[in-house]
RNA sequence: GCGGGUGUAGCUUAGUGGUAAAGCUUCAGCCUUCCAAGCUGAUCAUGCGGGUUCGAUUCCCGCCACCCGCUCCA
C-alpha cells in the first residue's frame, strides 16, 4: 500500500487536516518554529496524556513535577551545561565540511564531550595541523565560529537593573533541583521517580527536518532515583517500559529499535545509554531517535552539592559565572544535602539516576506517520490516521443519516451527552459516506450513526475506522459501548 | 554557516514580459436512508522587499522559509 514516503508527504498532510503549521506563517514564518493545529493539539495533548498516565498515574513509584523554564544560573553551573554548551566550529575550505573544533584530531578523530570554551578558544589557536574528517586535507580551515548552546533572556522589568537567565536546555535539572522538596513533602522512598513534561530549548547548530530537531521543543523525562548497585536493572526495566509503551500506543514495531551508545559516544556522567529509534520515511528512511534512556549516576545530585556549597562565590564575584569554578566535593558527599537516608539499612547514599527522556513532539510526529495509511476501497483511494484510541483527536463522531425526520434533533442530543465524557464531533453535512471519509482522515475510530430505525426501537449503528464494519447497539448502551471500546 | 534544490488558492498541479487556469477541499443552496454521487452558486493564490521595464508571477539582486547533504541528539 502507498504510504507517505517524503517528509513533504507529511508536512503536507499535516497542514491540510490543521496538524501542524509552520510558526508565523503569515510573515513568512520563522526558522524551526512550529505551531500545533486543532486536530494536532488534540494530539499532542493525548501524547502527553499517554506518557502521564503511563509513568505517573499508573505507578505508584512515580511522582509528578512541573518546574518553571528559568531557573537560578548556578543550576546550569552545576549541571555543566554554563560552561560547555557552547561549541567552537570551524568549516574546511577544501571540501566545506563542517566540524567541531574539539573533535577535530592531528590524527583519527574520537568522540569527545562539549569541552568549556575557553579550552576550545585555545585549541582553535592552532588548527594548522588538524585534519579535516571529511576530506583529509590538514590545516585548510576558516575562523572558528562560536555557538551559544543555551538561549539567553532577561529578568527584571527595569532595563538598568536585570540578570541574564538561560531557559533551560533540559527539563532534568529541574528535577534534580527539586529532589529534596519531593523526599521531604511526598513520603517516597527510594527506589521511586520524579517525572515531568515541558518546554526546553535548544540553539541547535542545525536544526533538521520539520517538527524533528527544532530549537523549542517539549521533553517528557523521568529521573529514576535509585540504590546505587540497583540501578544496572533499573536502567532495564525502564528501557523494556518504554519501548512497550510505544507498540502499546500503535507504532508497529517493524518501525522501532533500540539503539546502544557505543562507550565512547556516552556523555561524561552516563554509564550506559540507549536510544529508541523509529524508522522515519525521510530522507534515506533513516532511524532517528525518539528517546533516550540513560543511567546518569549520581553525577547530577554530586554537582549539584557542589555547586550548592559554591553559591557564596557567585555573590561574591558579582554574580558571574565566568569567574568562578565550583567548589571541590566535600570528603563526604555522600552525606550531603542531597543525600538520602535509607531506613532499612541505617544508612546516607547519593542515589543514582535513571533517565527516561522522550520528545513529545518526535514521538508526536512518529505517532502519525505511523497511523498514516492509504487503501483502495472500490477504486478509490481512503486516506486514514489508524491512531490508537487513546492518541485520536476526536473518540467519536457522530452523525444523522440524513438531515430530516428528525434525526438532527436525535444526533445532537447524542453527541451533547457524550461530550460530558468523550471527545465527539457532530456533523450533518453532504452525504454520509463523505463524512465518513473525513473522519478516517482525522483518525476518529468510531462513527455513530442516527438513521430511520432510530426513532422506532433507539438503535444506531456505530462504524469502525479499520474494519468500516457497522454494528446495531441500543441509544442507552452508547456511553458503557464507548467506553469499553476506547478502554476508558 | 557552506553546497545543492524549492517557493503560484487550504492541498496538488498548469501557465505567461500584458495582470493567472484546473482538480480536490471549503462555504451556501437543492437533492440525498450508509461509505469521497449529482446539480447550482460562492470564497480563496504568484513568500517578502528592491531593481530593470510602459508593464514583472515570469528577468536580475537582497531577504525569509522549507527540503537534501555536512552536524547533532529529545
Amino acid at each position: 500500500m502507498a504510504k507517505l514516503t517524503k517528509l513533504d508527504d507529511i508536512v503536507s498532510l499535516c497542514k491540510r487536516r490543521g496538524f501542524i503549521f509552520q510558526s508565523s506563517e503569515i510573515y513568512g514564518g520563522l526558522a524551526s518554529c512550529y505551531d500545533y493545529g486543532p486536530l494536532g493539539v488534540e494530539l499532542k495533548r493525548n501524547v502527553r496524556e499517554a506518557w502521564w498516565k503511563s509513568v505517573v498515574k499508573m505507578r505508584d513509584d512515580v511522582v509528578g513535577l512541573d518546574c518553571s523554564i528559568l531557573m537560578h544560573p548556578m543550576v546550569w553551573k552545576s549541571s555543566g551545561h554554563a560552561d560547555k554548551f557552547a561549541d567552537l566550529v570551524t568549516v574546511c575550505k577544501k571540501c566545506n565540511a563542517r566540524t567541531r573544533v574539539d573533535h577535530l584530531k592531528d590524527h583519527a578523530e574520537e568522540h569527545t564531550e562539549h569541552v568549556p570554551i575557553e579550552t576550545a578558544q585555545v585549541d582553535a589557536q592552532n588548527l594548522s595541523k588538524k585534519v579535516c574528517p571529511g576530506c583529509g586535507k590538514i590545516g585548510q580551515f576558516g575562523e572558528p565560529m562560536a555557538f551559544k548552546l543555551m538561549f539567553e533572556t532577561q529578568m527584571g522589568a527595569n532595563a538598568d537593573d536585570t540578570m541574564s537567565l538561560w531557559l533551560r536546555p533540559e527539563t532534568a535539572q529541574g528535577i534534580f533541583a527539586n529532589f529534596k522538596n519531593v523526599l521531604d513533602s511526598t513520603r517516597v522512598k527510594v527506589p521511586f521517580g520524579i517525572a515531568q513534561i515541558g518546554k526546553s530549548f535548544r540553539n541547535e547548530v542545525t536544526t533538521k527536518a520539520f517538527i524533528f530537531r527544532t530549537r523549542e521543543f517539549e521533553q517528557a523525562e523521568i529521573e529514576f532515583f535509585c540504590e546505587p548497585g540497583t540501578d544496572e536493572q533499573w536502567y532495564e526495566h525502564w528501557k523494556e517500559k518504554r519501548f512497550a509503551w510505544y507498540i502499546d500506543h500503535g507504532i508497529d514495531p517493524e518501525n522501532l529499535r533500540f539503539r546502544d551508545h557505543d562507550p565512547d559516544e556516552l556523555a561524561h556522567y552516563a554509564k550506559a545509554c540507549v536510544d529508541v529509534e523509529y524508522k522515519f520515511p525521510f530522507g534515506s528512511g533513516d532511524w532517528q531517535e525518539l528517546e533516550g534512556v540513560a543511567n546518569r549516576t549520581d553525577f547530577d545530585l554530586r554537582q549539584h552539592q557542589r555547586g550548592m556549597r559554591s553559591i557564596n562565590d557567585w555573590y561574591e564575584n558579582d554574580r558571574d559565572l565566568t569567574k568562578i569554578t565550583l567548589k571541590e566535593e566535600a570528603e563526604d558527599y555522600h552525606k550531603g544535602p542531597l543525600s538520602y537516608f535509607d531506613e532499612q539499612k541505617k544508612e546516607r547514599y547519593i542515589p543514582y539516576v535513571i533517565e527516561p527522556s522522550a520528545g513529545i513532539d518526535r514521538s508526536t510526529l512518529a505517532f502519525l506517520v505511523d497511523a498514516y495509511d492509504e487503501e483502495e476501497v472500490k477504486g478509490e483511494t481512503r486516506n486514514l490516521l489508524r491512531f490508537h484510541p487513546a492518541l485520536a483527536p476526536t473518540k467519536v463522531a457522530v452523525f444523522p443519516l440524513v438531515k430530516k425526520h428528525g434525526m438532527p434533533e436525535i444526533a445532537t442530543k447524542i453527541c451533547d451527552d457524550l461530550k460530558k465524557s468523550i471527545t465527539c464531533f457532530y456533523d450533518q453535512k453532504g452525504a454520509i459516506g463523505r463524512r465518513y471519509r473525513r473522519q478516517d482522515e482525522a483518525g476518529t475510530p468510531y462513527c455513530i450513526t442516527v438513521d430511520g430505525q432510530t426513532s422506532e426501537d433507539n438503535t444506531v449503528t456505530v462504524r469502525d475506522r479499520d474494519s468500516m464494519d457497522q454494528e446495531r447497539i441500543a441509544v442507552d448502551q452508547i456511553k458503557a459501548y464507548m467506553r469499553d471500546k476506547l478502554d476508558m
